[in-house]
DNA sequence: AGCACGCCGACT
DNA sequence: GTCGGCGTGCTC
């Protein structure tokens, strides 16, 4: 849609004002998607052409478009995802916007810099370090070259140079800074394919072909070749001239994976996370825009990448919970990468080797192909898995560690190998309890109860982070010396294993331990080339690294998971086993897991043991589809958040009791109750839980309960569809 | 989001 | 008397 001089445009900003702005189109027009800067009260801002002027504004009051900006506009596409994935997360436009426009120096010129091409005939003077310039750009084919590449290439200083150019026998020119990536060869051989792997890229390769959407789930165990086979669709699809987009987590984003890739193509791919350096970034979202770069390889924010022709989209690891963004915007990147590819005729590979209980439903649903990849690589197996029935062992009051886990800790001690011990709560013990009256020690200002941290001295309130300092006397009954830490946390356990495994190096990997997720990361890497023996973890150890000299993983209490309040926590600990598994089999060495529990005879324990896959599944579907959770209802959490902690917890009761909108739609709130983060710098956030049954309108009827809520500078509120942690 | 305007306390 | 605190409201 085209605008002359003068027609009304409508332009969103990435300003929070929850509508177009109309503006008069700039000299010489302007066409819908065109990324603009215009005038907006003393200031400029960056915006894109909407559409068709609304007409609702004061004509006097209307300003002028300053300029187009040198980039191609937004397509139609881009503009239907943004639109859908804002009205799918309940996240107003510019918010949207700002997640697409993320490119430092957009409304700049494209600046430009010197670079050096061949002239013409040698120079009249040839030595031998002249020679070596002029055969190392010659090995560039006339392609432009920095100076800096070219001192790299030739090993000269910079002054050979510089002769040169003085002589003519080569020419400066200025052109863009951000220069295309270098083309990559899906011709080239890749890694030979087992039988297995040639059907399964087949199966993918004729979904490129079409070039239509598609969504297949690639189920592969590690080790099987589940990058090679999707590095195929890749291949067929820049074959086709089409755009691709591999999507990782953050913290698979390794030189490993990118030298793979350039091993398969000849080149390495545009990059795009929280690593890149600013001038890269620019660079990388000018080319995706422009085509310049065919191949990206990035973490969730990728998706959101300008990209003129995709064709596909794969998200390895689907099933890992970094997917979902947990501030600021609240969407899942697997779920928005189904989306945009269906915008865009682009097809999506769900790559795992343990998927989410969404995308198994999905595929037996028929809504995406399913594509197996059984067998491994070498002669590493499944982890042997066996249960440890507690009720039989003795564990002392307070001890959590059974003999029969000791003693396989302790064979791995013998034999120079890894052991993680898993344990799904921070801190040191989850309740402080009284021996003489039975008082539980609680937060002031929650109904939660205080968890010890004793490496910090203090209890502390998960939900809303207050801390104290561990009492004498029991708060209610007054006896002294009479209060006891029940119940395992990290800590503790870090304490037992310290005291019954005296020689071993044991390292806690705990969230609550670590400032960033770099200083984590560099820790997890210390620690997998050997760094620790014994390592005792939460969580965040089932993210994507290899522990290459892991052997042994005793879960601690696998009915935490069974029964808390984390829908997807019997999931969790599934994934955790057969990843675990994984590595276990890429180091060659067969592993063992062992699961303390109480009910060795629940289905999900009996699945998780026998290794039968589909058998977890149904058994975990069948839960949730009784219970009328995700994937077979929907869910919806509201995150109310302000410095005074009794401001928010009044108003998430008045919204709770004002639940019309959604009972219309039969939908259930559940809460306030303390949000999964229960205190961000300083904000106190509660949370409202809301199920419903799956096929109605829950994203309006959200919009106007919620609508009832004055928001300001203090008090926030955000809606956080499909939420994952619970805990 | 910024940046204005605007209405009440402690200073030269 | 004025300087400046940040609460409320506007930006096409």
């Amino acid at each position: 849609m085209r605008f002359e001089a003068g027609d009304l445009v409508a332009v969103l900003t990435t300003q929070p004002l929850d509508r177009t702005l109309d503006y008069k189109a700039p000299e010489g027009g302007c066409v819908q998607g065109d990324f603009v800067e215009v005038p907006l009260g003393p200031r400029k801002v960056v915006g894109v052409v909407w559409g068709p002027g609304q007409g609702d504004w004061d004509p006097a009051k209307l300003r002028r478009v300053l300029r187009v900006l040198d980039t191609p506009p937004m397509r139609d596409e881009m503009r239907a995802f943004l639109t859908r994935a804002a009205r799918y997360t309940l996240t107003p436009m510019p918010a949207m916007l700002r997640l697409a426009t993320r490119a430092p120096g957009l409304g700049d010129a494209p600046s430009m810099r010197k670079v050096l091409v061949a002239g013409e005939g040698e120079p009249a003077r040839m030595t031998e370090a002249r020679m070596r310039v002029m055969d190392a750009l010659a090995a560039y084919g006339g392609a432009p070259v920095t100076q800096a590449e070219l001192v790299e290439a030739a090993g000269v200083s910079a002054s050979v140079i510089k002769g040169l150019v003085a002589a003519g026998a080569i020419h400066e020119q200025d052109t863009p800074r951000d220069l295309p990536y270098p083309p990559l060869d899906p011709a080239r051989p890749g890694k030979p394919l087992t039988p297995e792997q040639e059907a399964a890229a087949g199966h993918l390769l004729h979904g490129i072909e079409a070039e239509a959407y598609g969504t297949t789930l690639l189920k592969g165990v590690t080790g099987s070749g589940k990058t090679e086979v999707y590095l195929e669709a890749v291949a067929a699809c820049l074959a086709k001239g089409r755009q691709a987009l591999v999507l990782l987590p953050e913290i698979a984003l390794s030189a490993e994976f990118l030298t793979r890739v350039e091993a398969r193509f000849g080149a390495r791919p545009a990059e795009w996370h929280s690593g890149v350096t600013m001038t890269e970034r620019r660079r990388c979202w000018r080319m995706v825009a422009e085509g310049g770069a065919r191949f990206v390889v990035g973490a969730r924010s990728a998706l959101f990448l300008p990209f003129q022709d995709l064709g596909l989209i794969v998200v390895d690891e689907e099933h890992d919970t970094s997917y979902k963004q947990e501030e600021g915007v609240l969407y899942n990147a697997r779920d928005m990468a189904v989306l945009r590819a269906s915008l865009a005729s682009a097809q999506v590979v769900l790559a795992s080797a343990t998927p989410s209980l969404e995308s198994w439903a999905n595929a037996e649903a028929g809504k995406y192909l399913r594509v197996d990849l059984g067998a491994r690589f070498g002669a590493a197996e499944l982890p042997e898995m066996a249960a440890i029935d507690m009720r039989a062992e003795e564990v002392p009051f307070g001890r959590w560690l059974s003999p029969s886990l000791k003693r396989a800790v302790t064979a791995r001690l013998e034999a120079g190998e890894q052991s993680l011990l898993f344990l799904n709560r921070r801190g040191y013990a989850p309740v402080t309890l009284c021996r003489a009256c039975g008082h539980q020690i609680g937060c002031e200002t929650c109904d939660a109860r205080m968890v010890e941290h004793r490496f910090q001295k203090r209890l502390m309130c998960h939900q809303c982070g207050a801390t104290r300092a561990i009492p004498e006397a029991c708060p209610s009954c007054e006896a002294e010396g009479k209060l006891a830490a029940v119940g395992p946390g990290v800590e503790r356990l870090a304490e037992e294993a310290a005291e019954a495994f005296p020689d071993a190096r044991i390292a806690v990997l705990s969230s609550d331990l670590f400032g960033s997720a770099r200083a984590l990361k560099a820790q997890i890497v210390e620690i997998a080339e050997g760094a620790a023996d014994i390592i005792i973890g939460t969580q965040l150890v089932a993210k994507g690294h290899n522990f290459p000299l892991l052997t042994l993983v005793g879960v601690i209490d696998a009915d935490l998971g069974l029964q808390g309040s984390d829908l997807r926590a019997a999931e969790r600990t599934f994934q955790l086993m057969r990843q675990v598994a994984g590595r276990a089999g890429r180091a060659e060495k067969r592993g063992e897991a062992l699961l303390q529990t109480y009910q060795p005879d629940h289905p999900v324990i009996r699945a998780i043991l026998t290794g039968d896959e589909e058998a977890f599944w149904r058994a975990e579907a069948g839960e949730r589809h009784a219970a009328g959770m995700p994937p077979y209802g929907r869910m919806a959490g509201i995150i109310l958040s302000s410095p005074d902690l009794q401001e928010v917890f009044d108003l998430g009761n008045a919204l709770a009791r004002n639940h019309a909108p959604l009972s219309a739609v039969g939908a259930t709130v559940y809460g306030p109750a303390p949000a999964p983060i229960a205190r961000i710098r300083g904000r106190h956030r509660v949370r409202l839980l809301v199920t419903a049954p799956k096929g109605v309108a829950l994203q309006d009827a959200l919009a106007r309960w919620v609508g009832q809520v004055k928001t300001g500078p203090n008090l926030r509120l955000a809606v956080d569809i499909d939420p994952q942690s619970f805990f």
